[in-house]
DNA sequence: ATCCGAATCCCAGTATCCGGAACATTGATT
DNA sequence: AATCAATGTTCCGGATACTGGGATTCGGAT
């Protein structure tokens, strides 16, 4: 009993970790009211009010006709998260630019708590996917990410978060995984075969600043009609290869 | 003694209050260490050094090398709001193609709190300024806003919020913010003349859902030099009620 | 006018947040 | 190599202020 095998989950502030979970909550369903949050967090009815008095007064929760929306004031500290290096800010550009003359998805992604997040994206109306997290082992660009660390990291990876299966085409065997970043550090991009989604694939290079520091991963994911070998193989990575080059000269230079 | 003519300042979880404090405080500066985190905050070093331990284990700070950020779940939190409406998504395809049009810095804005939030930009590389918050009385697109509202509104934003002085351009005399937006009213845009900052001229329009709710405010601002009167008065204003239909049509079909 | 659900407010009890101070660690300096 | 200063981490008693059950108010529907 208590052996959920669950982590800590006590130590801190607890106070703290009750607005977060309203916050939490307030993401995954616009305009909520104080009855469906009090429902989805199992807090008492006062406790959900107080804290969304507390949140609204401080302004980063939003009230407008008894419902409640995550507030701009949290754009504000993303923003900070996302211009944190320079060098994300010249990858916004380039992922752009990507996007406009491949005529496909492009993205630029980057770690955090070894999970893959989307930090700029170019393709389709939505401005979805920003900010969301991924497991790094089953993207192209995950790959590259992983590419970057040694061997014991990448073997505590997988100890720690483990190499879920997303789609059939997932590498879930520890020993492919380090063939397979040894064969992306080899040729320089990392590729992925319906790895993360059917019918999708994906090549990703390595970002570095002036001092060959490692900032992200930039990729372009399309569907398999569109994604032959070759095109997968050649044409893409060399016009990655490059634009990531763009960015270091960027960086350098103004 | 005590009456600071503070607002209330009391109200609520204070805790949480603390949480913001620090958010805030590391937002500010990059990579803070818990030292200079407890001197900035007036907050007892364990006090800070709590609070800091729980963020980090809800992921929301990044804790490198003894120094801490601000994390990317806060982009996730962020976009939520940035795209709480489709409208809002729209636009920042409207943003962005008005700005390579015009070759000039493109905004879309949105009222919160009595403040005009950036959501989108097009310009530059950096991409701050989004999430940022400035007075509405100051610029273009803000007045646009204000002229969505009614008197009564209006008046009581003035009371509230006050009309600071930005520049020496800046309207702060009320009945001349009345006439003002009565002028926006009438013709369908609005303008800044160096209201904001000197040297800059912006003209902005209201964009609206299909069912006509407004959603915010569309805007291109520049130099003086470039943004002579027939730019800001002719060229601009029906450049950019093509792009608010635009959006508008964008809604309602695909 | 009446009813019902939701939001708001109240208040006593105590969980838990606080912060001073001791201890550990890092790394810079001589 | 040894010392010292500064920062980070831990501990713990005490009281603040968070909690949550329940009463009250509000607002809309029948």
């Amino acid at each position: 009993m208590g052996t959920d095998g669950d982590e800590t989950g006590g130590t801190g502030v607890s106070t703290t970790r009750k607005t977060f979970a309203l916050l939490e909550a307030l993401k995954d369903e616009e305009g909520v009211t104080i009855a469906a949050l009090t429902e989805r967090t199992d807090l008492p009815k006062s406790t959900v009010y107080r804290h969304l008095q507390t949140l609204t007064d401080l302004g980063y929760v939003i009230e407008r006709d008894g419902a409640y929306y995550v507030g701009f004031r949290f754009v504000e500290l993303g923003e900070q998260a996302r211009s944190r290096k320079v060098g994300y800010t010249a990858a916004k550009r380039a992922v752009f630019e990507l996007g406009q003359e491949t005529d496909e998805r492009a993205v630029f992604i980057v770690e955090e708590a070894s999970e893959a997040v989307y930090v700029h994206r170019y393709g389709s109306l939505s401005n979805t996917m920003i900010g969301h997290r991924r497991p790094l082992h089953s993207m192209a660009s995950g790959k590259v990410i992983l590419a970057e660390w040694d061997d014991a990291a990448v073997a505590d990876y997988i100890d720690d978060i483990g190499l879920e299966t997303i789609t059939p085409n997932t590498i879930t065997d520890p020993d492919a995984l380090f063939d397979e970043l040894e064969r992306i550090r080899g040729r320089g991009y990392g590729v992925n075969n319906q790895e993360h989604m059917e019918g999708l694939r994906g090549v990703a290079v390595p970002v570095y600043t002036p001092d060959d520091d490692f900032l992200g991963s930039l990729a372009v994911f399309g569907p398999t009609s569109r994604f032959s070998d070759d095109y997968v193989h050649d044409e893409l990575p060399t016009r990655l290869r490059n634009k990531a080059g763009e960015i270091k000269v960027t960086l350098a230079y103004g």
